[in-house]
DNA sequence: TAAAGAGTGGAACATATATTCCATAGCGTG
DNA sequence: CACGCTATGGAATATATGTTCCACTCTTTA
């Protein structure tokens, strides 16, 4: 048992401690040590039996955690989460729990802390509105050109190319034949050229609609192509020559628009496609098999 | 036993109870229920010995005191200030939440509206997460590293190449040298040789961990540059050598590990990047100017 | 490839903790 | 004042929970 000489006096000293000694750990020690060091929350309150279960572990193993930590039982480090559950929000009651809360999303200025808040709220706020702006039925009209598409072509540039690089690299996971547009090179038009019919595009272009995004839905269309447009607006250059619109509010704070909405759909969408997917190749090869 | 016919289901109800049931009680009664109004979160976290010794009282009268409430033991009892302790509380109940909703939502099918629903739930739940694991300190101290940098270096792979690509462009657009370390044409390791002393690395790398960020963080530090991590813990393996780590709990959705919360710190960490480096040339033109 | 060692799972065990039960004390009422 | 009823304390019991131990596995090393 290579145990520390001291024992940690507070939560804070331990998870010090785990992290300077986390190299060291075997396995199945590593496995608690970042439980303990995401979830100290359910150190505090939960059974051995319960933590154990959650992060894939026997109890005994919490026990031997314990003790390399120079603690006696898994018991006295679990007081130690206790306590510091305690001496962090106990002091206050009920109703200033309540206030504390809200003073988090409201104060305003620009110091780092409230920035950060004022991000918070208002990506939050954006992706609720998702819910309004795209329909269940919007979804699955998607999910319906990727599934008929042979090749899918994605295209983005500038703000919208974070998204467009992560549908097309999890479209490729997902199995899908894709082709990222990135105008690496200055290719960004001969690579249009390879889209025929059969294939999709999907153009991701907000606010100043990017010059190269729209010429490439263009040709796209040009080609025979079909297109998804993911924009700001039914009437924007992008969305009007696509067959389908999939539209965003995104949150805007301080002047400068954001992204997590964009995220959150691009990821919903490739993981609809992603279920649809495996679940018409089980019906495939049921066929098959019969 | 002069029990209630509905037993409460959540803290504020059984206070509420309390409350008006006070004056019927007997005296050990009253005792006890003054003490779980003043100290909810011993009724939470004590064992049933240590509350009867604190409020001079028997167990067995709590054992009474809970049946005489409705609820079959005084164990149900404290499960109901538990779970109050941590829904009561954003700052604890993060991965609470998510149990639920992970619950609630794996009983339905992966169809169109319920799987955006769900990531605009999850989502929304980690963006809100992000004001307890990074603090007001911990954007400082990034925007400190960014300010000090003479060149920023923007490593991100497979999943987090969104983020990475994100913040490299948005860099640039701030007027910062950046150095986007995309790892085109098999190039990853070789464009590392360009951090020097000075030089600031922004990896970006979730859970597993791909070995190209790992590598590109080591040859950092090796040629004595600032690493800043952004990472899902503090002891992966490119949060244990960086200077400073933003740490982020993605949300989970049937799985699927998220973005939105990764994209919504990087830009509150690059717009206040922004807003600090044109406060801080205006001092500067303005020292010149007196 | 075999042997030694550390690491691990799971059942058996010990302990801590909640709950029940009953004898008795306290209190109101006839 | 005595009777009966409710409330109470505390010991006995049941249960839940933590801990130990040992056989087995997986690595490492010679």
């Amino acid at each position: 048992m290579t145990d520390v000489p001291t024992t940690p006096a507070s939560a804070e000293e331990l998870r010090a401690e785990i992290v300077s000694r986390y190299e060291t750990l075997s396995k199945r020690l590593k496995q608690i040590a970042r439980y303990i060091l995401d979830e100290p929350n359910d150190i505090a309150l939960e059974t051995l039996a319960v933590i154990a279960e959650r992060c894939g572990v026997q109890p005994s193993a919490i026990v031997r955690f314990a003790k390399s930590f120079g603690f006696e039982g898994a018991s006295q480090m679990q007081r130690l989460f206790r306590d510091g559950l305690l001496s962090n929000n106990a002091a206050l009651g009920y109703s200033e729990r309540v206030r504390q809360l809200d003073q988090t999303t409201s104060a305003q200025d620009a110091e780092p802390a409230n920035l950060l808040s004022e991000f918070v709220e208002g990506n939050s706020l954006a992706i609720q509105n998702l819910l309004q702006t795209v329909s269940g039925a919007d979804m699955r009209a998607a999910v319906d050109l990727l599934m008929a598409a042979d090749t899918v072509h994605v295209a983005g540039f500038r703000r919208s190319f974070p998204v467009a690089s992560y549908i097309a690299y999890s479209l490729l996971q997902a199995g899908k034949r894709t082709v990222f547009i990135d105008g690496v090179g200055g290719l960004g038009l001969q690579q249009v050229h390879a889209i025929g019919p059969g294939d999709l595009l999907i153009a991701i272009s907000f606010h100043p609609y990017s010059e190269e995004t729209v010429a490439v839905v263009n040709a796209a269309k040009a080609h025979g192509g079909r297109v998804l447009a993911i924009s700001d607006s039914l009437v924007s250059p992008v969305a009007k020559p696509a067959e389908h619109v999939l539209q965003i509010r995104e949150a805007e704070v301080r002047k400068f628009r954001s992204l997590s909405a964009s995220m959150c759909l691009a990821q919903a969408l490739v993981i609809n496609f992603a279920f649809e997917a495996t679940r018409t190749d089980g019906k495939a090869r049921d066929g098959v098999g019969t």
